[in-house]
DNA sequence: GACCTGCTGCGGGCTG
């Protein structure tokens, strides 16, 4: 048979692509013979090139839909069938999704049944029966979550060097997407376990969109010798890219009758008319650009979602147009969503989905016209990974459309509205994307909420371990390196406590499972390591105002945004779940309050330079131009430009540390703990006095620089933030928020820049 | 001013 990608038309690209191909086992060349491909793709030439010599860990990088899982299976797939094994799996994909999985599967079947290779796959939604089956006869592919491999680890422990005695490989998809998060830590600690129980190394295969620092990438699949993965990135052109951010000014010169039907529905929680002015023309202008074609939407919260999917269906009705536009969020029923998948899979039909992150990952929806974005996203990273569902078909430019809006002013507003804080993000994010820039994976926490959660799971896979051997196993090799002997003690002494009962010690030292301990690995919710987050009540002078998650650290004295008023938090009872506040005085409440992602330091950074600049971006449209503008004055107003201290009468000051979300929450915790009445906003912390006395805030502020800042007692507030927090004591919980969302570390430094030190 | 992800074993009742 000739080889398609060796064709005397040059289809095989540059140098060596029959090369690659030729390698391959006949029955894989085969299939890709009978998929009718003209060509490898560059990154499927040199995975062959790498995967099929050698043993080496190697990160495949490229765009979604880049071709990264044949890359990875052509050449593994290849070796399995010129060398068979011996019994158990021959090769495992860990994939974060179950819809993945199932994706996987049908790609992977089909080109497996050239091969006689069985393909497993094994998640929650798969029948007891199938995964019964592959138990008891494993050879293969098998394609599992993190979550049920945990299972397989606490269920059937001691099947485990069986089932995966001659596995070569394991395939890690979407890697970018778990690195340092809770999720990605436990799939790591899985990992080492398995090569563990084997009793040997097995090759691990990261599949990547392209990350800020691929070098950290490396450190995350293997710790103990990053220089030894070799990376395999996609060199696809970069494509062209077209944006535009476009202003609106709530209740401004876009305002349109509101209708009756919408004021009637206004009630508390729902947004202003001047807000629902601002979405009416967003809605408009989206209605305009984008039907006809396939498209997302990225609306950033689910309520968001619904609004705007509702006003672009009643558009078309008005229109008595067929409608495109769909909802698309987690709450939604399983059966709407793959309704929603597959209209934009096919792609016979425009097709519009209006979503949240459920549609920033995961299985291939096809070619997509344009990506929307309303308001800023957290990060850059997640603003790359959304645009590269756009605009994959060679010559075809990726299209961003993004939208601010941004408050109306009278002589009441905040300083925060004033400096158009949300279109400066969106500014900052779209330079630093067009620079490529996006954000590093963040330095390793102490990820002591999984660690415990890995301890029970050692524990009873093993049905009991030694102190020193569960050191050795999720500390030494596994990913909690930054935890030392002295502080992994600790945290055992605290499972062992009879209060927490999460283990007892035999009296030969053996740790076993405690009562609590039992109760929890029993039950199907222990797999998952992550939190499903809890609500907490707010409560305002015995008056229920309604639920609010806590998922960052809430500290008493904070003010925060709530049922669209300004509250300052009283008390926090954990135990009850309830957070006591009362009304805040003083100005309007501002847009950002409270919690929310963390954004990094260089993208507040750059947000400074956009609001001290004149450069005129090209791509704004007027009314965003206008608004820009505006900020530029009050920043100049209020003399930011060579000023970081800045009153702002009525005894508030505003402290401009221009530091991203964790540094600027330690520098408000700090001086909560001071006295002072802190808000936070982005770059900006803004503060006041307390009390009679009005405490001296640059004596306060030259304290902090001294490195007297935080006198942390966990007493105050909650850091139960991860699924098994709640079993930590305060030191403990401390080390951990210190170690991921709270940065002290450049608190001293950063104050005494803004003292002018 | 967020968002997202995951899940076993067993018994009872029903169908073919």
């Amino acid at each position: 048979m000739t080889s398609p990608v060796s064709g005397s038309d040059g289809a095989a690209g540059a140098g060596g692509g029959s090369r690659a191909f030729e390698r391959l086992a006949e029955p894989v060349r085969r299939w890709i013979w009978r998929k009718g491909w003209t060509e490898l793709r560059d990154i499927q030439e040199r995975a062959i090139a790498v995967l099929m010599d050698g043993e080496a860990d190697a990160i495949l990088s490229a765009a979604t839909a880049g071709g990264k899982t044949e890359a990875a299976f052509l050449p593994l797939l290849s070796s399995v069938i010129d060398r068979p094994g011996a019994g158990g799996f021959d090769l495992v994909y860990v994939g974060p999704l179950r819809a993945l999985i199932n994706d996987q599967f049908a790609r992977l079947e089909d080109l497996c049944a050239e091969t006689g290779l069985k393909v497993h796959p094994w998640h929650g939604d798969i029948a007891a029966g199938v995964k019964a089956k592959a138990r008891r006869n494993p050879s293969g592919v098998l394609l599992i979550t993190p979550e049920s491999l945990e299972a397989l680890f606490v269920l059937r422990g001691r099947e485990v060097p069986t089932l995966f005695a001659s596995t070569r490989a394991i395939v890690v998809d979407e890697l970018h997407a778990l690195l340092d998060s809770p999720r990605g830590v436990h799939m790591r600690s899985l990992l080492t376990r398995v090569e563990i129980a084997v009793g040997r190394r097995i090759r691990r295969i990261g599949l990547s969109a392209t990350l800020g620092d691929m070098g950290l990438a490396r450190a995350y699949l293997r710790p103990e010798h990053p220089e030894s993965v070799e990376l395999i990135q996609s060199r696809a052109e970069g494509q062209e890219l077209r944006v535009q951010l476009r202003g609106y000014r709530a209740g401004g010169p876009n305002r349109p009758v509101v209708e009756p039907e919408e004021a009637r529905d206004r009630g508390e929680g729902t947004p202003a008319p001047a807000d629902l002015a601002a979405r009416r023309a967003i809605g408009e202008h989206l209605f305009s650009k984008l039907r006809g074609s396939r498209n997302l939407v990225f609306a950033g919260s689910r309520q968001n979602v619904e609004l705007y999917a509702d006003l672009l269906r009643q558009l078309c009705e008005d229109r008595a147009l067929p409608n495109e536009f769909f909802p698309h969020h987690a709450s939604l029923s399983r059966d709407h969503r793959s309704f929603v998948e597959e209209r934009l899979k096919a792609g016979r039909l425009p097709t519009t989905a209006i979503c949240t992150s459920t549609l920033e990952l995961g299985i291939d929806i096809g070619d997509i016209a344009c990506v929307g974005q309303i308001g800023a996203p957290w990060s850059v990273a997640s603003l790359r990974q959304r645009l590269g569902r756009s605009g994959r078909r060679a010559g075809q430019p990726a299209v961003l459309r993004m939208y601010a809006t941004e408050a109306a002013l009278d002589s009441g507003s905040h300083v925060a509205d004033r400096l158009r804080l949300g279109l400066a993000r969106a500014i900052a994010m779209i330079e630093l994307l067009v620079e490529g820039w996006c954000e590093p994976p963040r330095a390793e926490a102490l990820h002591l909420s999984t660690l415990t959660h890995q301890v029970l799971s050692v524990v009873a896979e093993r049905g009991g371990a030694s102190a020193r051997r569960l050191y050795a196993t999720l500390c030494d090799r596994g990913p909690f390196r930054r935890v030392d002997p002295p502080l992994f003690l600790r945290l055992l002494r605290r499972l062992g406590d009879p209060e927490v009962a999460l283990l007892e010690q035999a009296p030969d030292g053996t740790l076993l499972l405690g009562r609590e301990g039992e109760r929890l690995v029993e039950h199907y919710s222990f797999y998952a390591v992550f939190h499903t987050l809890e609500e907490y009540r707010v409560v305002a002078q015995g008056k229920p105002l309604g639920t609010l998650p806590v998922s960052d650290v809430l500290v008493a004295g904070m003010t925060i945004v709530f049922s669209g008023r300004r509250w300052r938090i009283v008390t926090i009872h954990d135990r009850d779940k309830v957070i006591d506040v009362e009304p805040d005085k003083g100005g309007r409440p501002p847009p950002f309050g409270g919690d929310g992602g963390l954004v990094h330091d260089e993208v507040v950074r750059r947000m400074r330079e956009v609001l001290a600049g004149s450069d005129q971006p090209i791509y704004l449209d007027a009314h965003a131009a206008d608004l820009l503008g505006e900020a530029r004055r009050e920043f100049f107003r209020l003399g930011l430009r060579d000023r970081s201290i800045v009153d702002v009468g009525s005894g508030v000051m505003l402290l401009a540390t221009w530091s991203g979300t964790t540094g600027n929450g330690a520098l408000a915790l700090a001086l909560l703990q001071q006295g002072f009445r802190v808000a936070n906003f982005q770059g900006l912390v803004e503060v006041s006095s307390q009390g009679e006395t009005g405490a001296d805030l640059r004596g306060a502020l030259s304290e902090i620089a001294g490195g007297q800042g935080l006198l942390l007692s966990g007493e105050d507030g909650t850091l139960i933030s991860e699924k098994f927090h709640h079993y930590l004591d305060n030191e403990l919980l401390l080390a951990d928020a210190v170690s991921s969302r709270l940065d002290t570390s450049e608190l001293p430094a950063m104050v005494a820049e803004l003292l002018g030190e």
